[in-house]
DNA sequence: TTTATGGCTGTCA
DNA sequence: ATGACAGCCATAA
């Protein structure tokens, strides 16, 4: 097994994204932040990439700090990740971004 | 143990 | 706006 998810940063990273709520997006650093971990924004990224592909997480209300999809390379998962926040109701803007200010979670 | 790599970020030219 | 760069730090090799 490459990497231990019952590990306590990991179960954080993970009810952290779990609590974003519908048709909200959180960035990378913020879920890293909101799970106690400030410096980690790769590792919630990490964290996310090594998801089940059967995973319940709302793994694609996580894009980065400009409200892009972070698809490395993957245009077939980007279009996929893209779809899944439209469906939600999120709206990409003219230049493949979500408005943060509008769509950002900000947990109370 | 040491180096390389990332679904990142903030800063600055 | 865009691109380069340096921090960041857990994993992987």
């Amino acid at each position: 097994m490459p990497i231990d998810t019952s590990r306590s940063d990991y179960q954080r990273i993970y009810a952290t994204v779990d609590a974003i709520p519908r048709g909200r997006v959180a960035t990378y650093g913020q879920v890293a932040r909101e799970a106690g971990l400030p410096r980690n924004a790769r590792q919630v990224g990490f964290a996310l990439r090594h998801l089940p592909a059967d995973s319940e997480l709302p793994w694609h209300r996580v894009v980065n700090a400009g409200g892009e999809i972070s698809g490395r390379g993957k245009p077939d998962k980007e279009r996929r990740h893209r779809r899944l926040l439209e469906r939600e109701g999120i709206d990409f803007g003219p230049r493949d971004r979500v408005d943060l200010r509008r769509f950002g979670w900000r947990p109370d």
